[in-house]
DNA sequence: TATTGTTATACTCTATAACTATA
DNA sequence: TATAGTTATAGAGTATAACAATA
């Protein structure tokens, strides 16, 4: 068998095409992808603290501190002290940031549509219910302190 | 929608877990996920030049160098001057590299089953064939420079 | 002029360890 | 003692530019 037809070399190729993509949009917000899962996890989850969002989004806390820097330092998202723990932050999405997070989201779905654009609804719909299907089997497996 | 709904992230996900496992294995052998694949290209195609193996792979030719290097440096395979034509070099998989490859390819099964088992075998077609589908529209795609 | 391999450089993500301030 | 965030450091992949040797 070739390594190219492997699981593993075919899931980085399609992963890395579609990243690469995304980027280059991207590049605008002066964003990374991971850093645009942080904003939007962030917007949806107000308040909530780095160590909630690094394990959400299974990212390691001292990538998150260099995320979190970055977004505040272009002003998308803010950090405030909790009041009750005041070891932790709250960060919250700013005015910009929800402006950034609607062109980005939309770009987001034409460069879903455009890498799959080979595929029918149904081969989609098979792709999406696989990928949980083993995420969700991951997750449920760890068990050691990767994040 | 959630980010971790999105396709790229289900894709970074699995394609990371994949590769980390393989990647703790592979450590035994003193090699990366990617040098493993540069190794198993070379048994296949012997004499090939960094060039051909660069694009067979889509890795940059840079980086190239330095997974060449390297196995070179532990004899997994052996760099000859090309006669005909010496800019290049013919690359060919030592005797250690060949029992090397053994043991990671049987590694790579036991990897993608472990990481898959939750899917069963119409499943883990239906997700081959498709993910090979999007890869050759995007190599059919393909026309920049990239490599 | 073009190509193969190389070097230098820079950027991103990942990972570990050790530190601080707070709990 | 433990946790949230931080800093320092190192390793891996990716990418661009520029160079030498060869075609």
């Amino acid at each position: 068998m070739q390594i190219q037809d492997s699981y593993g070399f075919l899931l980085a190729k399609v992963e890395e095409e579609m990243e690469a993509l995304f980027t280059e949009y991207l590049r605008k917000l002066h964003i990374t992808a991971p850093q645009f899962g942080v904003l939007q996890h962030i917007e949806q989850y107000p308040n909530a603290s780095q160590i909630q969002v690094s394990e959400a989004l299974f990212i390691d806390r001292t990538t998150m501190v260099a995320h979190v820097d970055h977004l505040e330092k272009i002003d998308l998202i803010k950090r405030v002290r909790n009041p009750n723990d005041r070891r932790s932050f709250g960060l919250t999405v700013t005015e910009y940031g929800v402006s950034a997070l609607k062109k980005g989201r939309k770009q987001l779905n034409k460069t879903e549509n455009s890498v799959l654009s080979v595929l029918d609804q149904d081969e989609k719909g098979h792709l999406k219910s696989i990928l949980k299907k083993v995420w969700n089997s991951i997750q449920e497996g760890e068990h050691d302190g990767k994040n």
